[in-house]
DNA sequence: GTTGTTC
DNA sequence: GAACAACAACGCGGC
DNA sequence: GCCGCG
């Protein structure tokens, strides 16, 4: 069986416009035009891979248009960043290069071209609109289209990086260079800019004063437009699955905002992240297998957090950190953006250290406090000098951005200083942490809690109540920004000690393990200047997503278990509540004061 | 998850 | 653009 | 000084 020929022209002869034409379609036999369809189905894999074409009306390349093996197209495409992609059509592909700012007719106007995956041929023609959410989502335009002639075998041309061409398209004319940079070094980018010819032009910005669709003569923005009349129309003909289940959020949502009247985009949002979680959660049921099923709305929940304004990117949305229950990125993202307004007072503008575990709860997790560069610009900092004399940038958040930053960063557990940035060398929040060992009841923990209470209460500092996650609980008090960390803890330690000494078996100040059998320690270290304690409504990095809970005095009496607040949880949780579980810790005017000391046998 | 290096 | 590697905390108490 | 702890 003969070979079927390569395309190839020699280096030096150039090849005639029939020769070219004949190169890639069949003078020889049909064997060989299957063939290349099929090398061409092989270049496409990625193309396709890349792809849902359910979603998208980009053309998924089974069908090849004829033609004359040598068209070129440039695509105006308005996606994440405006670009322009330049493709020329070779071997039944078209090779492809993303030009950031498009050609220039002037020859020493050399513009930065990226090569991206060959596309099929029938996408030269494709103009509209590629969904949010896929690959390349934005506005495509055909902003010019004609023939190309090589000016050599742009097979070597290809291998060696530079391929010299003619174009003889509506806008753009003459002679062409594509030149591949250092191989090494850098990325590896290609050039693409004007040979010197008559077609070339030193005034004319032609992106700029040609800025329309040869074929429809229409803007980016007016075929945006016209793809959204088509959607409307074809949405009221044939709702999917997926439509109804959004058009029947978005009634619920409506229905929930019309009794306050609330015209906050922001909150009509946040409403339908909280649907959507219940929804998410009725889905999933209780089972809580090894690796849960992907409940059916995470997929919405993920569209509808990239409509938050953040002012950065939300990036791998669909990866799940939480296997068991399958909860998402989103669906953290959605928590986050949710509880921002009740989590948002205490963890304001506060130093941060952050577990992140961007692979999942059950991957590499690690620790965080310096700022890294690129971080989500919400995400702010506060220099703080070490005691080794060094200056550290730590983070802080201000707001439901930065929030949603930590999150973006696969952030599974906020824990924070008891300071505030513009004063770190002055605590102003207490915090008793109750760690019972492990065959201690709850009921001893929630005990316990009542009596640091009272004690506080005897001190003349009154104190709020959560959970942490675990099988503890943090007793909290906001405090005056009067004493430095050293003397903070002092107390802190003298009234440990002191329920300690009182009640010896049921407390220990002793973080030891030994010491703390059968008892409730009583951890005041998280008092210190270089300690953290989980700050409220922060999930933990551990199965079912538990989240450390504000509550009030009254519900711990009452009975509560711990392990019931989760991500999936809290937001209903705060939905229902009438009022802060905090209420008037924001108002709370306490210091430590002489008498306090003198009760505790220290000295004010 | 991001940045930098390398092809 | 893709594949790959490096990097992302540390101080304090107990004994 | 090392280990455990969070
Ligand atoms: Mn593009
Ligand atoms: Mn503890």
């Amino acid at each position: 069986m003969k070979a079927c020929a390569t395309p190839s022209f020699g280096a030096s002869s150039r090849p005639s416009p029939r020769a070219l034409r004949e190169s890639t379609r069949g003078t020889e036999d049909a064997r060989c035009g299957l063939m290349a369809r099929r090398a061409a189905t092989g270049k496409l894999a990625k193309y396709r891979s890349m792809r849902d074409f359910k979603v998208t009306a980009e053309p998924s390349g089974d069908r090849s248009p004829r033609g004359k093996g040598n068209s070129f197209v440039i695509q105006k495409h308005a996606a994440r960043r405006l670009h322009y992609d330049f493709r020329l059509e070779l071997d039944g592909v078209l090779l492809s290069w993303s030009v950031p700012k498009g050609p220039s007719l002037s020859p020493t106007e050399k513009r930065l071209a990226v090569r991206t995956e060959d596309h099929p041929l029938d996408y030269a023609s494709f103009e509209g609109v590629i969904p949010q959410g896929q690959y390349g989502g934005g506005t495509v335009a055909v902003w010019d289209r004609g023939t190309w002639q090589p000016e050599d075998d742009p097979h070597e041309a290809m291998k060696k990086g530079r391929l010299t061409f003619t174009l003889d398209g509506e806008k753009l004319h003459g002679k062409w260079h594509l030149v591949r940079t250092r191989p090494q070094g850098k990325q590896e980018g290609w050039l693409l800019f004007k040979g010197r010819d008559d077609a070339a032009n030193e005034n004319v910005d032609i992106v700029e004063e040609e800025p329309r669709s040869v074929v429809t003569n229409r803007t980016i923005d007016q075929i945006a437009a016209d793809s959204d009349r088509v959607w409307q129309s074809s949405k009221v003909a044939e709702p999917t699955a997926m439509e109804k289940r959004a058009a029947r959020i978005a009634k619920a949502g409506k229905a929930a905002a019309n009794e306050e009247r609330d015209t906050n985009p922001r909150k009509n949002i946040h409403r339908n992240i909280q649907l959507a979680n219940e929804a998410a959660k009725k889905a999933r049921g209780k089972k809580t297998e090894p690796a849960a099923p992907p409940s059916a709305s995470a997929a919405s929940v993920a569209a509808l957090v990239r409509q938050l304004p953040l002012g950065f990117q939300l990036t791998n949305l669909d990866k799940v950190l939480y296997p068991e229950q399958g909860i998402t990125k989103a669906q953290l993202v959605a928590y986050f953006a949710v509880v921002a307004d009740w989590m948002m007072p205490q963890l304001h503008d506060r130093p941060l250290t952050l577990v992140r575990c961007p692979e999942g709860r059950h991957k590499q997790c690690f620790f965080q406090k310096k700022i890294l560069p690129g971080s989500p610009k919400s995400i702010h900092t506060v220099e703080i000098e070490e005691e080794s004399g060094e200056s550290v940038e730590y983070m802080r958040v201000k707001d439901m951005p930065g929030l949603v930053g930590l999150a973006q960063l696969g952030t599974l557990e906020i824990h924070t200083w008891g300071c505030h940035a513009d004063k770190v060398e002055r605590p102003d929040f207490m915090v008793f942490d109750l760690d019972p060992a492990p065959d201690v009841e709850w009921d001893r923990v929630a005990l316990a809690a009542f009596e640091v209470r009272k004690r506080l209460n005897k001190l003349g500092i009154a104190s709020w109540v959560k959970t942490t996650g675990g099988k503890g609980l943090h007793v909290c008090a906001p405090i005056k920004r009067t004493i430095d960390w050293e003397r903070f803890k002092e107390f802190t330690k003298l009234f440990a000690d002191t329920i300690a000494a009182e009640h010896p078996k049921q407390y220990t100040s002793n973080i030891s393990k030994a010491a703390r059998k059968g008892k409730i320690f009583v951890d005041y270290l998280r008092n210190g200047r270089n300690a953290t304690f989980i700050a409220p409504y922060s999930p933990r990095a551990r199965e079912g997503a538990p989240v450390a809970t504000p509550i009030t005095w009254e519900e711990l009496a009452h009975g509560v278990d711990p392990l019931s607040f989760t991500t999936a949880t809290v937001p209903l949780r705060l939905a229902k509540l009438k009022k802060d579980p905090w209420h008037g810790i924001e108002d709370a005017d306490q210091a430590i004061t002489a008498a306090a000391w003198r009760a505790l046998g220290g000295k004010p």
